[in-house]
DNA sequence: TCGATATATTGACGCGCGTCGATGCGAAAT
DNA sequence: ATTTCGCATCGACGCGCGTCAATATATCGA
């Protein structure tokens, strides 16, 4: 803080002081860390080829879209997985994936950040 | 693709092809650098400290709310300016910061890639 | 003008991430 | 059982980013 001068008791404000944060330091890092999985320009597409498709997709489909290597490719649904915004089926040697139900829910969350609760 | 066997003219299908993708790579692409702006805790926090405050703040007042250094705090707030969502202000020797009003619109954009158009 | 204060910039460091080739694993077909 | 195919995992590489100390720049006060 500098609105104390050193060796007076005088007070001189820059502004007045933040109030405690509505945000736990785990609740900011928890968000951040949802941005950092849509923080990649092949996992926006995938999200967004999911939404137009509106079914379960295979796999293959995702790495010409994408013109990346099959193992980035696998790579990227993991990610988008493991953070709840997708869904794994696997249908005999093929691996599907949709939206989860709760991504746009999750995504809204987001948004939230910016407005007064 | 894989859904034509090798010297056969018959059509195994593991998935309806993909429609065009809805999103360009330049759209993509500006997508995942608003998501990357975020995707740090600090930024986070900020964001989420100027949109409860209501009002600008003094730059010196992130410093303890964050514990960050001064030069690391002065980069977040750069970057978050520079993306279009924070707005600076110089009110004599102090910086005032506060939440650009197009803030929520840019990030409603960002909900919108896993809604259908 | 000179010193003090607030903020921005620079340079450097370490870490994490996107990417790919090579390999492993499981399921289906022959 | 063996082969083939789809996908996941591993190991490695390069790049970008968050962080800080040091320094520069700017503004105010004396």
């Amino acid at each position: 803080m500098r609105n104390r001068v050193a060796g007076s008791l005088e007070l001189i404000e820059c502004c007045r002081p933040l109030g405690a944060a509505t945000l736990s330091d785990d609740e900011a890092e928890a968000t951040a860390a949802l941005f950092r999985v849509l923080a990649d320009p092949a996992r926006v597409t995938i999200v967004n080829l999911l939404a137009t498709s509106g079914e379960a997709v295979c796999a293959c489909e995702f790495e010409p879209a994408l013109r990346l290597s099959q193992p980035t490719v696998s790579h990227h649904l993991k990610k988008l997985t493991e953070a709840g915004l997708l869904e794994r089926e696997q249908r005999g040697k093929w691996a599907y994936f949709s939206l989860n139900p709760e991504a746009n829910s999750q995504l809204e969350r987001l948004v939230r950040i910016s407005e007064v609760v």
